[in-house]
RNA sequence: GUGGCUGUAGCUCAGUUAGGUAGAGCACCGCGUUGUGGUCGCGGCGGUCGCGGGUUCAAAUCCCGUCAGCCACCCCA
């Protein structure tokens, strides 16, 4: 009787060498860069309670639709988070640190019940950053440089970075009800499902893709028209931090991002490399009331998410950012068995090699053959000859020095020699 | 969640239109050197044709269902 075979679940992947070390690649020059800019680790748990995420969306698919949650065995409501932020805030209100602004960064992978499709994973990674307790526009233009840097670190040039305010309650309402009296007076017109998002989130009508929606949006008042005079300030600031980094923007006033808490500055980037609809590489912007909705003291906060599985897809579009060298440095052939394969072997990787060994006793020539592909270009052979006159065999496999018989004390420092060469 | 396309060896795919009982290239293994890779030659392993059911003398091929991937919508990273 054939056991059943598993696959892994709709939407989750195995990834495997070379593209894991790759996606580790990028995960460590984004530590390296948020390091260098004063953000420290956060590590944060993958399960929260679900009443986490319920505060920061109640019109938000990401919450309302897609999350993985459940009763664990003490019968408490779990969530699987579906993103960081609101882990982030929850962790900030809970250890309530005291030199602001707190600065972290992280990375990790988070769940969402989507429909699969390239660039769209039920579990997927991000890496990003977020600020507690500075309202400064330099703190936003610090975030979004530091994505913007991110990308450029990898070798990405196709990115564009749009930008918008979505006000605050100084003048958000006045919006809304201009753009909803606006909605309404067509709403017969909109599609059915945006006659639906109006009800719950007018906002987000904004973002519909739908033919027949495109006149009246196109039409629409905007967010930007609206600003107080704080916030058009704040807003002017952000940009004009931006111009002195010369790093370019491009105005998008129906920029609207899916999560409900985001307040002022909000920004995208997109990869314009990426031809399919998941063409968004990372977002993210200010969420001034998101700390007091947690249960924390007032505090402002602004930060970004960026995919890693989206960007990784970009660079492959943009011949960017190559998978990392895995080779390892030496090979050791074992043509007589024994322990002295074994102990040359370790004796290699404590000082300090990257080396690999074959296995299974085959015959030279498949040995050889197993070193050719690790793409080693030095290979050490222990056959019987070497063994009897304390000698081990070093061949050439990239160049031309041939091969030669050394003593087996003498490994290390002529391997370090020709490597160092 | 809605609609569409696809699913044959580890990988990329042909074969499906006109049902007749499975192929190529690459990869892998072995031989050509009784201790030597990369090229070349020869040989070989490998598939319940995603899975389940139906029609038929006969199904990779036709029908139904199901699972998975992809595309658009939606959503968003």
């Amino acid at each position: 009787m054939a056991s059943p075979k598993f696959q892994s679940l709709r939407g989750m992947r195995d990834v495997m060498s070379p593209d894991a070390e790759r996606q580790r690649a990028v995960v460590d020059v984004f530590a390296d860069l948020a390091g260098r800019a004063g953000y420290g680790h956060l590590m944060s748990p993958i399960l929260e309670d679900l009443g986490v995420f319920l505060r920061v969306g109640e019109s938000t698919d990401v919450v309302t639709k897609e999350m993985y949650d459940f009763e664990d065995k003490d019968g408490q409501r779990i969530a699987m988070r579906p993103e960081l932020t609101a882990s982030v805030v929850r962790a900030f209100v809970q250890h309530n640190p005291t030199n602001l602004p707190w600065k972290i960064w992280y990375e990790g992978p988070q769940f969402r019940h989507e429909k699969p499709q390239a660039g769209r994973y039920r579990q997927f990674s991000q890496v990003g950053i977020e600020v507690l307790g500075s309202d400064d526009p330099h703190v936003d233009v610090e975030v979004i440089a530091l994505g913007w840097r991110f990308y450029e670190a990898l070798g990405m040039r196709q990115v564009s970075l749009l930008m918008n305010s979505l006000g605050d309650e100084s003048c958000r309402p006045a919006y809304l009800e201009a753009l909803t009296r606006y909605l309404l007076d067509r709403r017969t017109d909109l599609s059915e499902r945006s006659q639906e998002t109006l009800d719950k989130n007018p906002l987000r009508v904004l973002d519909s893709k739908r033919r027949e929606d495109q006149a009246i949006i196109a039409e629409a008042p905007l967010m930007v028209d609206f600003l107080s005079e704080e916030t058009g300030e704040h807003f002017a600031a952000v940009r004009a931090g931006l111009e002195a980094l010369s790093i370019p923007y491009e105005i998008s006033p129906r920029l609207v991002r899916g999560l409900d808490y985001y307040t002022r500055t909000t920004f995208e980037f997109a990869s314009t490399a990426l031809t399919n609809a998941q063409n968004a590489v990372g977002g993210g912007g200010r969420y001034d009331g998101l700390a007091e909705s947690l249960g924390g003291k007032p505090t402002p906060g602004i930060g970004f998410a960026l995919g890693v599985d989206r960007i990784l897809l970009a660079c492959d579009d943009e011949g960017c950012f190559p998978e990392p060298a895995t080779a390892p440095e030496v090979m050791v052939l074992d043509l007589v068995g024994g322990s002295e394969a074994i102990v040359l072997t370790d004796q290699l990787r404590e000082a300090g090699f990257r080396a690999d060994r074959t296995f299974d006793g085959r015959s030279m020539k498949a040995q050889m053959k197993v070193a050719d592909r690790s793409d080693a270009p030095w290979v050490l052979i222990v056959g019987e000859d070497e063994l009897a006159q304390g000698q081990v065999t070093i061949r050439d496999m990239q160049g031309d020095a041939g091969q030669t018989t050394i003593d087996r004390g003498d490994v290390i420092t002529e391997l370090k020699t020709r490597l160092g060469a």
